[in-house]
DNA sequence: TAACATGCTACAGAAAATATAGCAAGATGG
DNA sequence: CCATCTTGCTATATTTTCTGTAGCATGTTA
């Protein structure tokens, strides 16, 4: 069934278990980081909702994540569909700066490598 | 050859290139964030030093890593070793929080599923 | 000059992701 | 009460990515 990687036990790429690396490796899964980035955005939704919002991911693919962000504690089920649970949000305050770095970065990219 | 996320471009998972899916992208590879975390932990250092640090990463999977982080001017090569760039250190900083967050994660995960 | 260390490259096999089709269950409409 | 939608998946084939392990070329050290 589904496994996720915790805090205090080896993962995969982390003999230690340290819960940095083991978040590392959860998040470091397709559309892990991008699932919640979306569930942050548009609230509560369906299956297929977040299914349009990750445009390429496969249903399979975004069934895995979802199983993953559930076991984990981020995700949940509500009446209004998937939904982030309260440390699903801290999770994405802790996302949110990224997503000016990732502003400043594209910047950046296109000046050092102009195209 | 190596190709990496760009904020602007359609990339995996992403047809608007909207910056932080780019990024998203990019981290969500196995061990991309943990090789920006274990750099700024030690330093400088070899390839062959990451490699112990990062476990159970393959060398084929740490080279490339390395070369899509340096794509991303998050990486360079120094005479020291490979080493965070500015950029890549303010994506470090950005990355700090996690860790903090990862910690309460665990304990939240102990206290809900023992065990 | 033999013994290391370093930075890889080269496979083979396993695991994960994509792309696409489609089904079962529940709501909706006539 | 039956057909049509929507929703939440499952199934399968193919491709991509990662692991695990071996080993080579180059440079340094003893």
């Amino acid at each position: 069934m589904v496994d996720i990687p915790r805090p205090g036990q080896p993962v995969r790429g982390s003999k230690s278990g340290a819960p940095i690396m083991a978040l590392f490796d959860l998040l470091g899964r397709n559309w892990s980081m991008g699932v919640v980035w979306v569930l942050s955005d548009i609230g509560p939704c369906t299956f297929r909702e977040l299914q349009a919002r990750c445009e390429s991911i496969s249903p399979a693919a975004l069934n895995m994540r979802l199983k993953e962000l559930q076991m984990a504690r981020f995700v949940e089920r509500t009446e209004r569909g998937y939904a982030l649970t309260e440390m699903g949000q801290e999770l994405y305050a802790d996302l949110v700066p990224l997503g000016s770095f990732a502003q400043r970065w594209g910047e950046l990219l296109d000046k050092t490598d102009p195209k």
